[in-house]
DNA sequence: TAGATTGTTAATCGATTAACAATC
DNA sequence: TAGATTGTTAATCGATTAACAATC
């Protein structure tokens, strides 16, 4: 069967390429701003630290082509990685859990180059309900149920106690939510179709500690 | 040769396995509270959805023995994670940048039960030192250097803007730091025993909104 | 004892790296 | 043209999964 479709391909592209490419992207930024209107890809390798042939193929899953002997133009390769990777559209989320973490979430302003849009975030505390960080309101958590009736947000931010993130993960589904982005460190219970991505601290501190005392013999 | 030493082997631990430990442990301390004694594998797996052999394996890196047919003992497992993971001990820490970001890291509870403890925090805004987040004091920059020199402390977290990341990270290698957390966006040149564990949050927003792109089709 | 589970060794799977032909 | 770089196909490397013997 033929390859159809705006970019290359339906094969699965694989987590660690997909992880790769926003440092090609802010790489790539810096690079611009210096000018250079060609980049190849042993270049992007050296500076990166990584392997030439690797970058060829991450890049590769854009559907972006280079000119051997010249490279890559640069304003196309970084088109071409903001629309692969959904950062130039506006992607609309809720966030639920305004503690410490979901706070600062909210004030972090490079979500806005991912494209990621916090458009409102709940949680049951009456202290922080009807309060703000930057624009972004927080509402009362029931309030997430006719909000997402009236909306169509598809991405779920979990900043919540470790012992309600199951809870919670299932009422954003219930709400619509297709895609949850999980900062507890609860391992969620939920229908195949729902992605999620778990972004566990933890589990850095343990390769930081660990390799640490490596080091240390 | 024969394996010497307190953990198994020095066969350098897969970096996957070492960030699915923290899991286990969140998982065997509700585990212990249910009063389970002994936990198997099998269990676990079912549990975190994961293949049983692979929680052999990685808990075998602890160098913990479970029993046929019985499994492992929940309050040995459970330390023996926490000793090899260094969670148990203390991990002092600086964070450099108290903004968004690290002002929540400071805040951040969990941290404690990784053992990690920062004991203070630097940044150059006059607006932000002599404040504290918590019980952690926000100094000024040129302090780290007098006061590495008082203190041992092995892990720097950055969190300042990408722009000052690769020199903030060199004064850090220059204080004695032996293990840098990067919240950063940049590429760190550093020496190669320097530690660096880049914990980048546009690598996930990519997994997460390409995923997202994929499945709507 | 019988059988479930550990723990090790082998097979598979997937990602990275290397080789090389195509091309500008 | 000559040569550097792309892009694809093959080889390697490493992690996951499967198989199975040991054991409680």
């Amino acid at each position: 069967m033929n390859e159809t479709g705006k970019y290359k391909m339906n094969r699965k592209v694989p987590e660690p390429t997909l992880k790769r490419l926003p440092g090609y992207l802010y790489y790539l930024d810096k690079v611009k701003e210096q000018g250079i209107i060609n980049i190849s890809a042993p270049m992007i390798g050296k500076d990166l630290k990584c392997d030439p042939t690797q970058v060829v193929k991450d890049l590769a899953v854009t559907g972006i082509k280079g000119k051997p002997r010249v490279g890559y133009n640069t304003y196309e390769l970084i088109h071409a990685l903001e629309d692969y990777l959904g950062f130039n559209r506006t992607n609309e989320a809720f966030i639920v859990g305004a503690g410490n973490l979901g706070s600062a979430l909210m004030a972090y302003q490079e979500h806005q180059s991912l494209g990621l849009k916090i458009i409102a975030a709940f949680d049951v505390d009456e202290k922080k309900i009807g309060t703000h960080v930057g624009r972004i309101h927080i509402l009362e958590y029931n309030k997430l149920f006719s909000l997402s009736n009236r909306l169509d947000v598809k991405i779920g931010i979990l900043t919540t106690p470790n012992s309600v993130a199951q809870d919670v993960a299932e009422d954003l589904v219930n709400c619509g939510i297709k895609a949850i982005w999980n900062f507890t460190s609860a391992i969620l219970h939920l229908p195949d179709d729902i992605i999620v991505q778990s972004t566990s601290m933890s589990s850095y501190a343990a390769v930081l500690l660990r390799r640490l005392n490596d080091s240390e013999k």
